[in-house]
DNA sequence: TATATTTATCGAAGCGGTTCGATAAATAAG
DNA sequence: CTTATTTATCGAACCGCTTCGATAAATATA
């Protein structure tokens, strides 16, 4: 029922270390030993222990995918797309994927996860977001590491990031073209390099088209420093829009926060699109749910998740490979917040 | 860098077996001896290979989570929570949590997820749905294994379930309440037992109610086979507002479904809740977005994710322990859908 | 004080693979 | 027809840990 490599050793005749050569492919074994073996495989139903192989080769076959645990909450939709891409990926290339959490706060030696510490993964993911002592930790311990959705000044590792600044820049060329001139910015999570990116997208944008008669593009800004969520978003939308001068369309950093920016104009009885168009950033499966349903900028995340992976073992097999970082672009999705053409639905896994 | 048992065995001058034994807090060790391997331990930063223990006690301390394909799509926020609360608790036993996919349509015996086939996991929790075969396969190999929220009628394992009938009363109950006589029952996934279950709260209620006067609860039912979804729910409720005698109420079998059901009600006009009381079932993120925001029974998710792992974790020790089937409550969320004094939002992780 | 029991520690085997070096057989070169 | 080289296979060591049985030291019992 639950056989090793020396059984199938035995039942076809020969030992241990040429089932080991047939059963990992290599060369010098005759057509006919090869087929002897396979047979016995077959009928035994046999399969490597893969502790026994992790033990003998040093290494496992498997990554670790770290979540930031706040995201365990708020950005859940999002990440989880995201592990879901790359637990495919990692399955395609014959790797297990082993989650965990980041803590936060982060208390080393205590939070770092465990599999780290016993060497049980090859490599790792992170995404969203590390505290900085457990990307110090991977750095001395040289685990190979991409990390997702984000990055650190000053610290140079594997990226797979999102193409902020021209979704963002599309986006609010898009509520440009569409006639808005006084749009408003509301962000959460206003320290994170995505949000920052696109909200420079915003300010670029905003300077290149009315760079002289808008006053003051500040004024049109809501940050909060505050994980974003649809609290942040109605906040800074309310604030905005109680404005003397308030903005007929609001770019909302993620769509978390939209749906925010929607609670506050039905507060203030205005209609989207009408009186207010809002933009999003994510295209989480919630921004179809609403009403109307949310022009958005698509983020290719079960993509990113597959890249990640595809980095990691290019790590794992060539340890001497040069860091990189992949960008994947966006896409705008443009739907009933804000008026224009509809974009038609893409429907990616 | 990389230590072993037999460095730490040198630099406390014992030998490895002491080491183990230490480690392990087993018996009949000198409170001298161990305070100097805790030493040498903490010195070199140890952490003992978790493969070799692996190999060596023939069992891993690592659960597998099996998601179904389908699930990675429509009703992932669900099926997330669910895992994101195994992982919670297997991290808190020690347990490695690792992710698969359980391809639909299923291939036996090439969908057979890799960790069974290798005895990397030594138990799993299969969540949402699960392919006969592969509940074959896992009963065959005497596999522990928890399944969360599906059950097949004569397979006997162990289980956390929803207490979907209990909560589809509940709200139907309150429905009534709010003096609502004609109730429509829109739902996909109709084969699934959760979905079975909530019908027949819906059944039970109606005939305690109006069994008499009620002509025909069918005609107020619609009911596909389909995966529940927006589109199911838009197109459920659309033939049902189109009788002669149109529902005043309708109950989504789940929240997505119910999303739906507002895109019907605006379509043909009708104002929710004034003109149309909804509510739906899981209480996933979303439901708080919808406009009113959705009245639903909320599933504690991630607490039958927790639940799921003690039972697997209580199987694992101790063998021979009768299976287990775990019913958890839900709670009525009474929000802006359908009327009524609002319930607190409870905010679990 | 001699003997039995308990306690603390150790050596070695084993878990299930991989791999290196040895060996024997087959083929190529001289 | 030797000798050198290549090819196919095997035995044994090793990966890092646990555990069983042995041993020696300490303690209890007669």
């Amino acid at each position: 029922m639950n056989y090793t490599i020396s059984d199938v050793a035995q039942r076809a005749g020969v030992s241990q270390s040429t089932v080991s050569l047939v059963i990992n492919d290599r060369a010098n074994v005759s057509p006919e030993t090869r087929r002897r073996v396979l047979d016995a495989v077959d009928v035994l139903e046999y399969h490597p222990r893969h502790s026994a192989r992790h033990l003998a080769l040093a290494k496992g076959g498997s990554i670790g995918f770290v979540l930031t645990e706040q995201f365990f909450r708020v950005s859940e939709p999002f990440y989880t797309k995201i592990l879901l891409g790359a637990e495919f990926e990692a399955a395609k290339q014959g790797f297990y994927t082993l989650l965990s959490r980041a803590k936060e706060p982060f208390e080393y030696p205590k939070d770092i996860p465990r599999f780290l510490l016993d060497r049980s993964v090859d490599g790792l993911i992170v995404a969203g977001r590390a505290p900085k002592r457990l990307l110090k930790f991977i750095k001395e311990k040289k685990i190979p590491c991409v990390l997702v959705d984000f990055k650190l000044p000053s610290y140079s590792t594997n990226h797979v990031l999102i193409d902020n600044l021209s979704g963002s820049r599309e986006a609010m060329n898009h509520l440009i073209s569409l006639g808005h001139q006084r749009i408003g910015f509301v962000a959460g999570s206003s320290t994170h390099p995505s949000i920052q990116e696109r909200y420079e997208g915003y300010r670029q944008v905003m300077y290149e088209n009315y760079g002289d008669s808008i006053s003051d593009i500040d004024k049109l800004t809501y940050l909060d420093e505050e994980e974003a969520s649809p609290q942040i978003g109605r906040e800074g939308a309310l604030e905005l829009l109680m404005l003397t001068d308030p903005p007929t369309a609001i770019f909302a950093c993620n769509d978390a926060t939209a749906v925010g920016c929607y609670k506050a104009a039905k507060e203030l009885g205005l209609s989207v699109p009408d009186d207010l168009a809002i933009m999003g950033f994510d295209d989480v499966d919630a921004s179809t749910h609403l009403d109307p349903d949310l022009s958005t900028v698509h983020i290719y995340k079960a993509e990113m998740g597959k890249e990640a992976v595809r980095s990691l073992v290019d790590c794992l097999e060539n340890p001497d490979q040069p860091l990189k970082t992949k960008i994947i672009s966006t896409k705008l999705m443009i739907r009933g917040s804000c008026g224009g053409e509809r974009t038609p639905e893409i429907n990616y896994f």
